[in-house]
RNA sequence: GUGGGCGUAGCUCAGUUGGUUAGAGCGCCAGGUUGUGGUCCUGGAGGUCGCGGGUUCGAGACCCGUCGCCCACCCCA
């Protein structure tokens, strides 16, 4: 042992490696390829940006900006922060460089929010998402949602119910916290403990609230949905319509305000059933016609939505699914016990010709290689030693069938294995 | 931010009212089998008992502090 200090994963995250890994990246393949086949290309933008960007897309009042964001100074002073969500990033880099429009662009990306961990929280997690900015077409929010859907459908979540509202856009959004306000003054006294003294600053958000009391309070009380302008009602009707047509159930959520203040018309979550805790959200999303012109740019209305990866990954194991979303199985393993390295040619012009090759180190007994040869999951073993470099032979043992094992020219090695592995 | 549980080997955990050299299983390494993995047998390596202080002749155990992990509330992905 080291005598010099050791270091953990700082406080709410954590390391992805071994066999985690690859649920990683079984999960951001298929994430990519459904992405590609909507039409949408990647995006990356900086993992800090500043501060502004933050409150003025997500609202200075709202949990995460307020209380939970990363925010530091760098070296000249300017105020950062780490991104707590991917839209307002995706946002912010459309109106800095005015793409052609529909412009639709999917993301994987780390997010930070300043929170105590628990099962599913974590300080730093991790999001797929994708954004769509351009159009207000209700078609566009029913490919989005369309998307989510097909995702955790290929990720073998059954367990996951659609939840949808409409936010309105800003007038009938604003006429209907009037009412709300009306009805909230009423009932003051009956809130709970924590809205009491705050309702009146963003009464949306008591809709939000789970205790008993606001909820008695806000379920008696006026509903947005029923509220909304024509047009809003409208949009909303023709994207639950459109849902349907492509055979995608959805629930209306009334209380459905989500955390973000940019939000206007259709906000839409994904739970899963599979998930016994308050932490069932495995992605949501919404539409953001505001957002542009909030962060400088011309109006422009937008759509999107983002997806937990550990969540998603924590509700296929809940529904128990164990197979992995990538299978690393390598190809062959060579065992080499000549003096010569041969392995280092061998293994080097095999992985040329396009197969997945592993290999032992250090010079180890035939014995040692060829348990690291098994553990290492390999389909193959290829043994090299004094016998066959002398006859220009290689032994292929199937490390999944007992005992069976065939000589095979070296010339004839790579037919052989493409043969044996179908390729 | 509030509350509860827990920190002993790489992992999962034992460890008696405080008592001598801190254990098991799995994993790892080597040998049995100087050319063959997955089973079996034998042996081995690996621990400042999270960290700091205190009580005591003596602390893995008791007390205080601290850091961390897990879980719940809140909110969210």
């Amino acid at each position: 042992m080291s005598e010099n200090p050791t270091f953990n994963a700082p406080i709410g995250t954590r390391d992805v490696l071994g066999p985690d890994s690859a649920e990683w990246e079984g999960l951001v393949g298929l994430f990519a390829t459904l992405a590609h086949r909507y039409g949408f290309s990647l995006i990356l933008s900086p993992l800090f940006e500043d501060v502004g960007v933050f409150h003025r897309g997500i609202g200075e009042e709202s949990e995460v900006a307020s209380k939970e964001m990363y925010v530091f100074e760098d070296r000249a002073g300017r105020r950062l922060a780490l991104r707590p969500e991917g839209t307002a990033s995706v946002v912010r880099a459309f109106v800095q460089h005015h793409p052609l429009t529909p412009f639709k662009a999917w993301y994987i990306t780390p997010a930070f929010r300043y929170e105590r961990p628990q099962a599913g929280r974590y300080r730093q997690h991790h999001q797929v998402g994708v954004e769509a900015l351009g159009t207000e077409d209700p078609a566009l929010d029913v490919e989005v949602i369309s998307l989510a859907a097909r995702f955790y459908d290929a990720l073998g979540l059954r367990q996951v119910r659609l939840l949808i509202n409409s936010m309105g856009h800003d007038a009938c959004r604003a006429s209907y916290v009037a009412l709300l306000r009306d009805h909230l003054a009423l009932h003051v006294e009956e809130l709970c403990d924590e809205h009491r003294g705050v309702w009146e600053k963003n009464p949306l958000r008591l809709l939000d609230c789970k205790k008993e009391e606001c909820v008695a309070v806000t379920s008696a009380g006026p509903m947005l949905i029923d509220h909304l302008c024509d047009e809003c009602r409208d949009h909303f009707t023709t994207v639950r319509e459109g849902l349907k047509a492509i055979g995608i159930e959805s629930e209306i959520a009334p209380r459905l305000v989500r955390g973000f203040d940019y939000y206007t018309r259709t906000t839409f979550e994904f739970v899963s059933d599979a998930l016994g805790n308050a932490q069932n959200a495995v992605g949501g999303g919404g539409r953001y016609d505001k957002l542009a012109e909030q962060l400088g740019g011309d109006p422009t209305s937008g759509i999107g939505f983002g997806s937990g990866v550990e969540r998603l990954l924590l509700a296929r194991a809940a529904e128990g699914h164990d197979a992995p979303l990538l299978d690393r199985t390598l190809d062959v393993f060579v065992v080499d016990t000549t003096e010569e390295e041969y392995a280092t040619v061998l293994v080097d012009r095999l992985r040329g010709a396009g197969f997945s090759v592993g290999r032992a180190y250090d010079h180890r007994s035939m014995k040692a290689q060829m348990k690291v040869a098994d553990r290492s999951g390999a389909r193959y073993a290829l043994i090299v030693g004094p016998r066959e470099l002398d006859a220009g032979l290689v032994t292929l043992r199937d490390l999944r069938r007992e005992g069976e094992q065939e000589s095979v020219a070296l010339a004839q090695l790579d037919q052989e294995l493409a043969r044996r592995l179908r390729r």
